[in-house]
DNA sequence: GCGAGATGGTTCTCATGTAAACTATCTCGA
DNA sequence: TCGAGATAGTTTACATGAGAACCATCTCGC
C-alpha cells in the first residue's frame, strides 16, 4: 500500500472469503428454489439429475452416472432402485457383462425428466436470464477462471 | 436479431442455464476441496459451520442457529448433539426460560473453531484470492445482482 | 487358459438434510 | 388468572451423501 492520500471515498476493499461466503449461500438458495419446483412434479433434485443426465445418455451404466454425477456409485445404487420402484427408470440387461445394467427411462420417466428441465430453464432464465447478457458472460469466465486455480490448488497438494 | 452481416465470427452464445451448472459444479468442488481440508482437523462441513458461527455468536440458541446456518431447527439439534458429545460445545441454561439454551464452544471447541476458520481462509485465498481483485469484485457484483433476481422471483411467486 | 487385479454393484454404517408430529414452556389478551 | 397460540427443542421417518467392505464378473498378461 503506497497510497498516502486518504481524501478519496476508500473503495470498498474485496474480501474473497466474503465473496466465498456470498457464492455459497446463493447456490444453497438457489438450489432450494429449483428444488421446490421440481417437489410441485414430484421430484427431488438428485432424482431430477440422474433422470436429466438419462434423458441424454440413455443407457448409461451406474458406474457412469456416478462419474458424470460426482457422487459415488453406491449412492446411485439406491437412487435407482427408488427411481425403479416409482416407475421412471428401468435396469436392463447388458449383453456379454453380466456385472451392469444399462438404465433407461421408461415413459414417464421421459415425461417427469423433461417437465423438470423446463421447469429448471424457466426458473434459471426469469433470475440468472434476466441480468445483462455481458453480466452472464462475465460471470462464466471468472467461474471457469476460479475452476482451473482450484484445480491447480488441487494439483500442488 | 437485426444483424445481417454475418462474415465476422460469431460470439459464443451465453446460455444461462449452461452458466448455471458450472456455478453448481464449482460449488460442489469447492465445497469438496474445503471440505477435505476440514476433515484433516476432524470437522465436518457443517460442524465447521455450526463453530465458526458461534465463534462469531456465543450464547447462541438453536433456534437462532438454525435460521443463521439455513438449516432446520432439527438438524440444529443432532447436529449440537454430536459436538456436545465430541467435546466441542456446551448446552447452558438460559435463566428465565426453560425452553432454549445457549451455546458455547469449549476449549477445544473455539480452538477447532478457529484452525477451521484459518484452513478455509487460506484455501479461498489460494483459488479466488488469486484471481485479479478486479474480478473478485465483479463477481460479488453479480452475485449480489443475481441474488436480488432470486428474491424478486420468489416474490412474484 | 488361468489367475491376479480391475471393474460394476450392493450393502453397511454414519452424518446430514427435510418435514411433520410431539412436548414443554412462555406470552398475552380478555 | 387462565387458556389459546407462539416458540424452543426433540424425535421419527425418510432421502441423500461419503466411505469402506464385500461379491460377482471381466480382462489381460503370461
Amino acid at each position: 500500500m503506497t497510497q498516502t492520500l486518504a481524501s478519496r471515498p476508500a473503495p470498498e476493499p474485496v474480501d474473497p472469503l466474503r465473496v466465498w461466503f456470498r457464492f455459497v449461500r446463493l447456490q444453497h438458495r438457489l438450489s432450494a428454489a429449483v428444488g421446490a419446483e421440481l417437489r410441485t412434479i414430484g421430484l427431488s433434485i438428485p432424482q431430477f439429475d440422474l433422470l436429466s443426465t438419462l434423458t441424454e445418455r440413455e443407457g448409461s451404466t451406474q458406474q457412469e452416472l456416478a462419474e458424470r454425477l460426482y457422487v459415488t456409485k453406491g449412492n446411485v445404487s439406491g437412487l435407482v432402485d427408488r427411481l425403479v420402484e416409482a416407475g421412471l427408470v428401468e435396469r436392463r440387461p447388458i449383453p456379454g457383462d453380466r456385472r451392469s445394467h444399462a438404465l433407461h427411462l421408461t415413459e414417464r420417466g421421459r415425461s417427469l425428466a423433461e417437465r423438470g428441465i423446463a421447469a429448471q430453464r424457466a426458473y434459471v432464465a426469469r433470475t440468472l436470464g434476466r441480468l445483462p447478457a455481458g453480466d452472464v458472460a462475465e460471470l462464466e469466465r471468472i467461474v471457469l477462471a476460479w475452476r482451473e486455480e482450484a484445480r491447480s490448488a488441487a494439483a500442488e497438494a
